[in-house]
DNA sequence: TATTGTTATACTCTATAACTATA
DNA sequence: TATAGTTATAGAGTATAACAATA
C-alpha cells in the first residue's frame, strides 16, 4: 500500500505544483490560502500544524504569499503574539481560481474511477486522513473539503466558480 | 483532497518509518527488498524508476543495504552494464520479518475503517495508482500489493507470516 | 516559564555533472 | 551515440538554535 500512496501522493504533488505555477509556493501556498479562506487558522502556528510543516517554513511561504499581495499578517487582538493570516481582495480571486484548476487537476488524476467510485475514494480518504490526527480543526478542515468536492459536482453555470 | 492525501501520506511515512527501525534506508528500502523479492526490477534503474527515485540514491540505499547483508548486486548476464538487486537469505528474512510489521502497521492506519471499507480503500487507491503512471511494471506491483493484502485477510495459523 | 514569530545557521536530502564500462 | 552504474559536487529544502515580544 505504502507504493501505491506514494505514487498517488507524488503525481498529485507534480500536477497540483504544475497548476498553481506562478504562485509563490506551490501546492502548499494554496493549501495556506485555502485554509486562510475558511478562517480556521487563526494563526500561523496553528496552520503550520494543520498544514503539517514546520512554523519557521510557514514564516517564509507567507513572507512570498505577502510580497504577491495575496494575503495579510494581521495583529490578532486577542494575543498580540499572534498574526492572523487573511486573504486579500486579490488573493481571494486568485484562490476562486485556483480552486477549479486544482478541481480538474484532481478530476484527471482519479479520471481512472467512475463518478462513485471517485467519491468514495474521497470519503475513505478523508475518513483516514481524520483518524491519522486525532485532532478537531483537522477533522473540520476535512469536511471542509469534502463540502467543495460535493458542491463541485454541482452543474456548473459558469467557467469560474461561484463568487459574487 | 490534496490536504487528506498529504495528512495520510505523511502518518504512513511516520509510521512506517518508525516500524522500520533499524533497516538502513527506512521505509524506502523495504519497499526495496519487497520488489527485489518479487524480482521485478531486473535493474537499478527499472527499480528506481519504480519506487519513483533518483538512480544515484538508489546507489546509496543498496550500498547501505548491501552493507547490512540484506541484498546483493549480481552481474546481469544478459547485459554487462546492468546489475541484478537479489536479496540474500538474511534479507528474505528480515523481509518476511517486515512485511508482518508492515501489514500491521497500515492495519493500525486504516483502523478507522471498517474489512470492506479497508479493502475498497486499497482498490480503489491501487486503481489511482495505477492511472497515474501507465506503466507495465507498475500495474504489476500493485496487483502484487493487492495479493498480499488479500492473502493477509486470511485466518492467520502463528503470529508470523506463513514461511516454510 | 511557555509561546508566537522571526532570523541565521547548519544539516539533510536530492539532483546535477562528470566519469567508466558496456551496448 | 546511448545507457547502467558510480562518485563528487552543488543545490534545494528543512530543521535547529537563538532572539525579541508577549502571555
Amino acid at each position: 500500500m505504502g507504493w501505491a500512496l506514494a505514487v498517488v501522493f507524488r503525481g498529485y504533488v507534480k500536477a497540483a505544483d504544475a497548476v498553481a505555477e506562478g504562485l509563490p509556493g506551490g501546492h502548499r501556498a494554496y493549501q495556506i490560502l485555502s485554509a486562510a479562506a475558511r478562517d480556521e487558522p487563526g494563526s500561523q502556528a496553528a496552520l503550520a500544524h494543520l498544514l503539517g510543516i514546520d512554523r519557521t517554513v510557514m514564516t517564509y511561504l507567507l513572507d512570498d504569499l505577502v510580497g504577491a499581495g495575496l494575503v495579510e499578517r494581521q495583529p490578532d487582538p486577542d494575543d498580540r503574539r499572534s498574526r492572523r493570516v487573511v486573504l486579500t481582495a486579490r488573493g481571494r480571486d486568485m484562490l476562486a481560481d485556483l480552486d477549479e484548476r486544482f478541481r480538474r487537476a484532481e478530476m484527471h488524476l482519479l479520471a481512472s474511477l467512475d463518478d462513485p467510485e471517485q467519491q468514495a475514494f474521497r470519503s475513505l480518504l478523508c475518513a483516514v486522513a481524520a483518524h491519522v490526527n486525532d485532532l478537531d480543526p483537522v477533522a473540520t478542515a476535512c469536511d471542509a473539503v469534502q463540502e467543495i468536492s460535493r458542491r463541485a459536482d454541482q452543474p456548473r453555470s459558469g467557467t469560474a466558480a461561484a463568487r459574487p
